[in-house]
RNA sequence: GGGCGGUUAGCUCAGCGGUAGAGCACUACGUUGACAUCGUAGUGGCCACUGGUUCGAUCCCAGUACCGCCCA
């Protein structure tokens, strides 16, 4: 065998990640040999999606986990899948029908979810293709998906994902969890859609601020005053009008109210008047009152702020406290409404209802605000328009400026004040539209009922969040937590669980009161999981019909004959005795996160548990990115705490997004992307894996660059080289065996580091610490194994050591493949193969378990003595401007016990690594160099051609160190209050420091002394 | 505005009470029995600033400045 000086990771990976499929290598509890199980779920991607550095970065973290607790015998699941991702997914297979012209509405809801799961079944394997490229050992036999065995779900997509959603779903209905009600939502106007907070990215755009004039009703005027910090009056001036300001002018239509803060004295005479709105025709202007809350800022604008609870965030609370109607403006593709009555009339309502007159939600929802020539018009069309007619009736707040006339004099005059300021607004991230907060109505989980558990688990340990600044996060959120708006206004994603049918009318009854009974315009929910389940509930619900019949549509018999149909129409006639009831599904699907808030219990099978899946649960670790702690980790905790009242995971592992090499976010504008699967052809998936690794700071910024990935290939080369050294020199020749125990100090101290890195990696595994792992593998590997082990192998090949050396070299790789192996699994495991026949693939080697036992403390410091004598005599040799190449003799001048037994046993070494033909004992002789070690002193003599004034410079600058480091701790322990406070290992430690120090201080000092005697 | 972090070598980052570390970059030299994706030797730090606690602070505490992130 002659082995290539280089890994083909581009050959092996696809060859290895085979191999390992195919033996069934990362089956759920493959390699098991202890009864604990150890499980991760994958986070899961998006159906849609394409592997990204984040997706690298995390998995490689969630693969480390998993091989190195497969290899330590634990039953271990890496449980993958994806994600439905209802608005993205429908994004895509409509872009898919618009290349032939072809929209969704062309389609019947189902034919659309048909081709949605064509879609899916054709791309839907993508992002799976590319996490086995990273090397990922999942347990693809078990892969899951958030909408399978959904009920138009085609053959192959069986699982039982929508049955778990839909029973949580209706439990949580049952116990009140669930509920229906009109709140303000973010409403995606291209989509059409209610859409989560996640969802929006809220962008600095530049955006006006329009300042304007409401005057007060009815001509009434009062005292302006403005006064500065110390009270005195810098304005005085009688006013009609409140001047308020605003970013969104086409919303004043919907206004209810004018507020300032209580505690603003310029508005104090005016509060619980009325103002007008001034736009719209002029005879039905609406007045709204001037109200006091504590949200409007009396230092910014002007300190009033119109309130439009239908329109905004912050005017929705306000609104709410202060019981103001909410009109919607606008219908749900973002355009002012066309709808309802005419202007007039509805203004005419609106003004009985700010005089104080009682009205519904209901009510206030028909009533349409929008002035007949703006109806229809785009928001930001209507805007223009809104502005235009306040400026042309001189209701703008005006400011001088200086503009140019006709013939180019500079000349004073007033414009309206608008001021040109950045401004946060809300896109969709998937639409780019600007999102819309919009009064619709909603299904809502009462998160407040729930939350309460999962802050406990968090706040007793039971589930731990790593960085610790993650728990702070999530009880800041937890402890403040909204309703949580569930439904979608989508096709693709589960279909909302309630059917509707008419109200029955208090103390009324189908019997006695036939269609009089029946309220068509409020419905009636029935929750239930499947369609027989609602009919019994309807059944329950209508309970005055004596005969029941099941049916899709549901009868009531009114005991003679009359027979009714769907809301709001009653049709006498017939001889039937029963009453026809059409319960109608609720068209809206659950949000994407529903489902995946159910990924734990919902992945393994439940509410159909078995013993091969519920072993698994409660799972591990999840490890996952900092930015959907509340969307996704909190709501898993509130989830499998409410469903099966157990935590989902006992550990979360949160990690920072993954940026570019100067920490920026990676964009496609910003041309800053690096594709992992380009990064996996150049330089291989190890070197990706490692580079993460080595990121992978507990709360660590995440910046990848490719000079890095490079550094991490080259490591890879170097232990591949490293192989091949050893290959070249029969190691892998005999059989293996068991582990050596050497006599040789060299072999006895690599076993020792070997020990030692051992226990460095398991601990930094434990604590989440990779990046600690992957150095310490690094160092040892490079810095330990190939800079010192292998050089000192080399003479030994030739002597009576060759073969426990040939032996020990042996294991030694052994260990550096196994306990690289969860980091560099491809590498590793073509090493594993290259260098001997194993009864198992390196996925399965046993795991070390060694320890302190095997570090030889003779032989550590030994060798530490032999490389630090190496590194002074080299140091020396360059400083010096001794040719490389040039083997010079050495003296030995002194020695004591320890350094003579350390010569003897490594001679060989000595020389061949530090270029030394002869060690000789006698006194230094006059032109050689001192190369003072601890415990000795040795001499280079140089022919006379030594350059006095450099080795002199050498030598005090070494002095200067090594004085500057003795009086430091000198002074410590003079100190009598170091001496009584430090503890008694510190201060000895710092004694036996001085010392070495003096020792080493005083030979330097006598070399110097022999040196000016020279000179 | 509220909350949470950060500031250590030219760059990217570890360390977090007891003599400052790594990788990359840089400089000089170098084909020495595997490796030029390499080797050898170097250069380079008032560990942001100001106080405090301590025998001792890069590390703990408080404040200041600047920089991030999240939520309004």
């Amino acid at each position: 065998m002659t082995m290539e000086t280089k890994f083909d990771a581009r050959e092996a990976e696809p060859r290895l990640y085979a191999m390992w499929e195919e033996a069934g290598a990362f089956k759920a509890g493959a390699n098991a040999s202890r009864p604990e199980t150890f499980c991760i779920m994958i986070p899961p991607p998006n159906v849609t999606g394409a592997l990204h550095v984040g997706h690298a970065f995390n998995n490689t973290i969630q693969d480390i986990l998993i091989r190195w607790h497969r290899m330590r015998g634990y039953d271990t699941l890496w449980q993958p899948g994806q994600d439905h991702a209802g608005i993205a997914t429908q994004l895509m297979v409509e872009r898919e029908l618009a290349k032939s012209g072809q929209k969704r509405t062309d389609f019947s809801r189902d034919e659309f979810l048909g081709k949605v799961w064509e879609w899916k079944g054709k791309y839907g394997q993508t992002i799976i293709n590319q996490l086995k490229r990273l090397g990922s050992s999942c347990d693809w036999s078990r892969n899951a998906f958030t909408m399978s065995g959904a009920p138009n779900a085609p053959e192959g997509e069986e699982g039982n994902f929508h049955d778990a959603v839909i029973k949580v779903f209706v439990e949580m209905y049952n116990k009140g969890l669930i509920y229906r009600g009109k709140r303000l939502v973010n409403w995606d106007p291209h989509f059409e859609t209610a859409i989560s907070d996640l969802e929006v990215e809220n962008i600095e755009v530049a955006g006006h601020m329009w300042h304007f004039k409401y005057p007060l009703a009815g001509g009434a005027t009062y005292e302006y005053v403005e006064k500065d910090a110390d009270g005195n009056v810098t304005l005085r001036e009688t006013r009609d009008y409140i001047s308020i300001a605003t970013t969104r002018p086409e919303t004043m239509l919907g206004d209810g109210a004018v507020a300032v803060h209580p505690s603003d004295e310029r508005y104090a005479p005016i509060v619980g008047m009325l103002c007008e709105i001034p736009v719209g025709p002029k005879e039905h202007r609406r007045l709204i009152p001037i109200i006091t809350d504590e949200y409007p800022d009396p230092t910014f604008g002007s300190g009033a702020v119109k309130i439009t609870g239908a329109h905004d965030f912050n005017d929705y609370q306000v609104a709410k406290r202060a019981g103001l109607p909410m009109y919607r403006l606008m219908d749900t593709r973002g355009a002012m409404r066309a709808d309802g009555a005419s202007y007039e009339d509805c203004a005419k309502r609106a003004m009985e209802i700010s005089r104080g007159a009682p009205f519904t939600e209901a009510e206030i929802d028909t009533l349409n605000l929008i002035p007949e020539e703006l109806r229809g018009l785009d928001r930001m069309e209507a805007r223009k328009a809104v502005v235009a007619q306040i400026n042309a009736e001189g209701l703008a707040v005006m400011v001088k400026a200086t503009l140019k006339d006709d013939e180019g004099n500079e000349v004073e005059t007033l414009v309206p004040y608008v001021e040109s300021k950045p401004i946060m607004q809300p896109f969709g991230d998937r639409s780019k539209v600007v999102i819309e907060p919009m009064l619709t109505d909603q299904w809502y989980v009462d998160a407040e009922k729930i939350v309460g558990r999962a802050l406990d688990a968090v706040r007793n340990g039971e589930t731990v969040i790593l960085p610790e600044a993650g728990e702070k996060t999530y009880y800041h959120w937890l402890e403040n937590i909204e309703p949580w708006c569930i439904s979608r206004q989508l096709w693709w994603g589960h279909q909302i669980p309630v059917w509707y049918g008419p109200k029955l009318k208090e103390g009324k009854s189908v019997k006695f009161d036939g269609p009089d009974a029946l309220d068509f315009d409020e419905l009636h929910p029935f929750c239930a999981a499947s369609f027989s389940d609602v009919v019994r509930k309807a059944k329950s619900y209508y309970r005055d019909a004596e005969e029941v019949l099941e049916s899709n549509s549901i009868f009531f018999g009114d005991g003679k004959g009359q027979r009714f149909y769907g809301p709001n129409k009653c049709s006498g006639g017939g001889d039937l005795n029963s009453v026809q009831v059409g319960l109608r599904r609720d068209p809206d699907v659950l949000d994407t996160w529903f489902s995946s808030g159910l990924w734990p219990i919902g992945t393994l099978g439940w509410p159909n548990w078995n013993e091969s899946t519920s072993k698994y649960f409660p799972t591990d670790v999840l490890v996952t990115g900092f930015d959907i702690l509340f969307f996704w980790v909190a709501r898993m905790m509130m989830m499998q705490l409410a469903v099966v009242d157990q935590i989902p995971f006992h550990t979360v592992y949160l990690h920072q997004l993954v940026r570019d090499e100067k920490g920026k976010k990676m964009s496609k504008t910003a041309g800053n992307v690096i594709d992992p699967l380009e990064i996996i052809d150049e330089y291989g998936a190890d070197a990706l894996r490692f580079t993460n690794a080595s990121m992978a700071a507990i709360g660590g910024v995440l910046k990848l660059s490719k000079d890095r990935i490079a550094g991490y290939r080259n490591f890879g080369t170097k232990i591949w080289n490293a192989t091949r050294f050893a290959e070249m020199n029969g190691v892998f020749e005999g059989p293996a065996g068991a582990m050596p125990t050497p006599e040789h100090t060299v072999n006895r101290w690599i076993i020792g580091e070997t020990a030692k890195v051992r226990e460095t990696v398991d601990a930094a595994l434990a604590a989440y610490r990779f990046n600690e792992a992957a150095q310490a593998l690094y160092g040892f590997v490079w810095g330990k194994v190939c800079d010192w082990y292998v050089e000192f192998a080399k003479p030994l090949f030739d002597g009576a050591e060759a073969e426990e050396t040939r032996a020990t070299m042996r294991w030694v790789l052994d260990q550096c493949y196994i306990l690289l192996h969860p980091m560099m699994p491809f590498i590793t495991e073509e090493l594993w193969g290259l260098s001997g026949t194993r009864a198992k693939m390196l996925v399965h080697a046993d795991w070390p378990t060694y320890g302190a036992e095997l570090i030889d403390a003779d032989a550590d410091r030994e060798m530490n003595w032999v490389i630090e004598l190496i590194e002074t005599i080299r140091s020396a040799r360059t400083q010096m401007g001794v040719p490389v190449g040039l083997k010079l003799p050495m003296v030995l001048a002194e020695a004591d016990e320890a350094a003579r037994a350390a010569i003897a046993r490594n001679q060989a070494l000595i020389e061949r690594l530090a270029r030394i033909d002869s060690i000789t004992e006698t006194a230094i002789p006059k032109g050689a160099i001192s190369i003072p070690v601890a415990g000795a002193l040795f001499g280079l003599p140089l022919d006379g051609v030594i350059d006095v004034k450099a080795e002199k410079a050498r030598l005090e600058k070494s002095l200067a160190k090594l004085e500057k480091e003795a009086a430091g701790l000198r002074a410590k322990l003079d100190n009598p209050r170091f001496i009584a406070n430090a503890a008694e290992e510190v201060i000895e430690e710092s004694r036996e420091n001085l010392a070495a120090r003096e020792d080493e201080a005083a030979k330097v000092a006598s070399a110097v002394k022999r040196l000016a005697e020279l000179g």
